[in-house]
DNA sequence: CCTTATTTGCTAGCTAAGCTAGCTATCCGG
DNA sequence: CCGGATAGCTAGCTTAGCTAGCAAATAAGG
């Protein structure tokens, strides 16, 4: 992640020092997940794909078990299995797409939503109260930066 | 960092910005570990635990068999099958402790270190390329803010 | 020193979760 | 209407996690 490349102006020691700073972020971020996976008694996987769900649901698209495949990158047989146990735990609900008749909707259940927020507020309430030490201003630099960050390394969504 | 307690509603609008940001954000860099585990042809833990390697070793900090099982947060039994499997690799060695003789310290080898720059140099230059677009000040922030996070969902490291 | 308790890493055997191969049903372009 | 492509599912194999339990080394108490 970090060149052992001297930083030589400043902004080359603020860009070295930011680029750390994602590292650790993203380590804490995973072992956040890591920990609620312990809580809610799932494995990564699946809580990844509640994630998912979770996002795609706010940004109102759809989501097949096909998508939940490309995101995830396992197989679709793997996937099916998936949506077995998401289902079978009351997370999910599978629905016949309107149009086509081979593809399913995945939609999360209210009491999924309930759970993962509840096991969430910990972290968020956490989150949130750094967010507002800053500035509005301040906060739009760093929102912009993690979503250019974000589609500069993941271009899919 | 000005408490702008007058514009509540803007500053509000800015936390639940920056709180989804955070969101797509570790969502895109789970995305570019799980590519990489693809390219690399290895599982999830295994590219963590290296990853974590990295890290530690960044710093300095030793770290051992038992140290690697708490951070993942799997059993020691399991730790001992994934480094059986990246010694294997020829990922790490198993040094032997230089004051207890019960423990191993775990270190990398050059190969793997390079193998492992080699496979993130993409990622990583994307991520310099946004970041060398912010101003030293921004940048500033944007760490702070950063570690900050950090610390506040994971106190461990 | 000697005994006891704790810690570290490993082994054995079980279970869970991913993969490939292959199937059916459906959709779409010619 | 028909042949190829696509969505999701099933079956069977393989991998990687877990629990239980062990030996060796250390730490603590007398």
């Amino acid at each position: 992640m970090a060149e052992t490349r001297g930083a030589e102006t400043a902004q080359d020691a603020a860009v070295w020092g930011v680029l750390t700073a994602v590292r650790a972020f993203s380590d804490a971020m995973d072992r956040m997940y890591s920990g609620m996976k312990g809580d809610m008694e799932m494995n990564a996987t699946d809580l990844a794909a509640l994630r998912m769900l979770i996002i795609r649901e706010q940004r109102e698209q759809p989501v097949s078990p096909h998508d939940i495949a490309r995101h995830l990158r396992i197989s679709t047989a793997s996937t099916t299995k998936l949506l077995d146990r998401l289902t079978d735990a009351g997370h999910v609900v599978r629905r016949p797409h309107p149009r086509d008749g081979r593809a399913r909707i995945i939609v999360l259940t209210e009491r999924s939503r309930r759970e993962f927020r509840m096991h969430f507020k910990d972290s968020v309430g956490a989150m949130r109260q750094v967010a507002q030490q800053y500035s509005a201003e301040d906060l739009a630099i760093v929102t912009d930066f993690l979503l250019r960050v974000s589609s500069a390394i993941d271009p899919e969504p």
